[in-house]
DNA sequence: GCCAACGTTGGC
DNA sequence: GCCAACGTTGGC
């Protein structure tokens, strides 16, 4: 089992979105970056755990928990021309583009922000904190996991 | 709204 | 294959 963060702008798909879900559970589509594709298509599996980030907001920051309740396997948004999702490279044959669906586990009672995750000394190599990292999709190690949750 | 950092595109 | 121009992300 796996640990990753997700990132979302609350403003288009937030924690509370994903909430009101029937059974709680949406697909992750949209991401448009060929290394969080391929963590998707061959690395996020059945189970994984992952962080739901808010970013793009004040204060950005990790507002709960997700699980993954299905592997990668292809976005639809891609073929759609109505999505700005669209790439018209993408195709049935040969999908570009993946998702995974995820199921809400819990909300924070208090977000933890981006500041504070800053300043544990535990995370200082974490992808997400990385300078200029601007991947949707980060793994994160079981020892930073259990330190932010300890948060 | 600014802008640093990074990714993508396309001419050559 | 190089690299300039452009687009996007996302913190501040």
């Amino acid at each position: 089992m796996q640990y990753w963060l997700f990132k979302s702008e609350p403003e288009t798909f937030g924690i509370d979105t994903l909430c009101a879900k029937p059974k709680q559970t949406e697909h992750w589509d949209g991401v448009r970056n060929y290394q969080a594709r391929n963590m998707l298509r061959d690395e996020i599996k059945v189970g994984d755990k992952a962080f739901f980030y808010h970013s793009n907001c004040t204060p950005p920051g990790i507002v709960g928990i997700v699980e993954i309740v299905k592997a990668g396997y292809p976005d639809p948004s891609a073929q759609n021309p109505e999505s700005k999702y669209y790439d018209p490279k993408s195709t049935p044959e040969n999908p570009r583009w993946f998702m995974v669906d995820v199921r809400f586990v819990k909300k924070f009672k208090k977000m933890i922000t981006l500041s504070e995750l800053k300043q544990h000394p535990l995370l200082e190599n974490m992808v997400v904190l990385r300078r200029g990292s601007r991947l949707s999709i980060t793994p994160v190690t079981k020892e930073e996991w259990s330190a932010i949750l300890s948060l």
